[in-house]
DNA sequence: ATTATCTATAGATCTATAGATAATGC
DNA sequence: ATTATCTATAGATCTATAGATAATGC
């Protein structure tokens, strides 16, 4: 089996080299796959996005793909693991941190995970609406995805006490976050920054904090998010 | 080229009969072709469905398909049409309303946009995301869409004169409709009425309408809703 | 004559595997 | 010996077209 990280650059790279050679890029032939299949995903669709279009991309034949990756879906599951799971990790901390105000945690969940959604390569918000995400593959991803879900209907709960209906209210929390970055990303001229900041907005709003709460509870929001992050353990 | 509206059953019908019988369905052949494809298309993903699946499902051979459709796309094109179309048909009467409160119009237009996203065989929402819609075949779907979410926008723009970012705004808004469905839909135990007051609810809290006033407003829209359509002038 | 269907199939892919090859590692 | 790549291709589809056929319409 493949090593995860082989030198990346450099003369003396192990194995036949490439036909075609190329500038070194600083990615290992994995990274490069990744890289290559979330452009052409996001881009051009899961299906119609064929596996020598993303070897091209990253350099190799069609062929060679197969010998990072069981297949195309592996591929795919592999990126959508890994666009959950920063916002995952920032859940973990911002739930541990219960002196801090919720309305300030919730701003910056929110926040970091439209960021994440809107930035880079990946909107692969998209992609999560994919069949192909039910499939046995992808359970690690859904795990993680309800996992950040839940984080938001824990800050829900400590915002509106008492209000019914939270596991729905949760998921139009979430539907909110998705596909606001969804929708606000069809215009390619605003920042990430921008759009993570007014999916935070009204996501105080969804979860009722009033109007003149807002203004502080973003600017500690931010400030969470500037802090480093705590250690593990 | 076809009739749009053949005789849909009985005895007589013209052309030769079908390989396989089936019941009479009430549905012209067309009809037919596109129930099974949003079935098909909403289930297993558009690119995962074959035109011989959705013309099995329909009770004809994959041939038969092409005497009704130029093609795959055309069968996805119209229905996201038809999709669209309902909701359009009600935001315009909404906006000439221009005496009722615009919460009320804007918890009606999210009410019943939400549970049309939500109900019948259609979660086309997700399918919105798809990278084939980009295509020309799509002109009018997309221009239909964005007209839906302009009339978003000017009941947002009713609700919260002088805040700026209104595009944006009007962005997350919608998407906190398509997505908010999307989303409480990975659930099949709620029911459309249900999912379409919670949307609404949230629609109305980030439009900025005060908890107290958002009672009145739902039930005001549900009026609305109620009522006759104004015929058209 | 017109219509709605059918059967048959050309042509175009696309994924994944088999087996060879050209580097470095020891 | 190990690794990363290559070339070649089997096998499986899938869409859309060509042309025939079996009804009703007039």
């Amino acid at each position: 089996m493949p090593v995860d990280n082989p030198r990346r650059s450099g003369a003396g790279r192990v194995g036949r080299p490439r036909a075609q050679a190329r500038p070194d890029s600083d990615l290992s032939p994995r990274e490069e796959v990744l890289a290559a299949a979330a452009e052409l995903f996001t881009r051009d669709g899961y299906a119609a996005t064929t596996t020598r279009a993303v070897a091209e991309k990253a350099g190799m034949r069609q062929a060679s793909l197969y010998h990072w990756f069981a297949g195309k879906e592996d591929i795919l599951a592999t990126l959508l693991e890994s666009t959950v799971e920063p916002s995952l990790g920032r859940a973990a901390d911002l739930l541990a941190a219960v002196e801090t105000d919720p309305a300030a945690r919730l701003w910056a969940l929110a926040a970091y995970d439209a960021a994440l959604l809107h930035r880079g390569l990946y909107n692969l918000g998209a992609l999560y609406q994919l069949p192909e995400v039910r499939g046995e593959r992808f359970q690690g991803f859904r795990r993680a995805r309800a996992e950040l879900k839940a984080a938001y209907g824990e800050l829900l709960l400590l915002l509106t006490p008492g209000e019914g209906d939270l596991e729905l209210r949760t998921d139009l929390l979430f539907g909110l976050v998705e596909g606001g970055v969804a929708v606000a990303r069809e215009r390619a001229d605003r920042d990430a920054d921008r759009v993570a900041g007014a999916v935070a907005a009204a996501a105080l709003r969804f979860a009722g904090v009033p109007a003149d709460a807002a203004a502080p509870a973003a600017r500690a929001g931010a400030a969470l998010l500037a802090a480093p992050r705590p250690a593990a353990g």
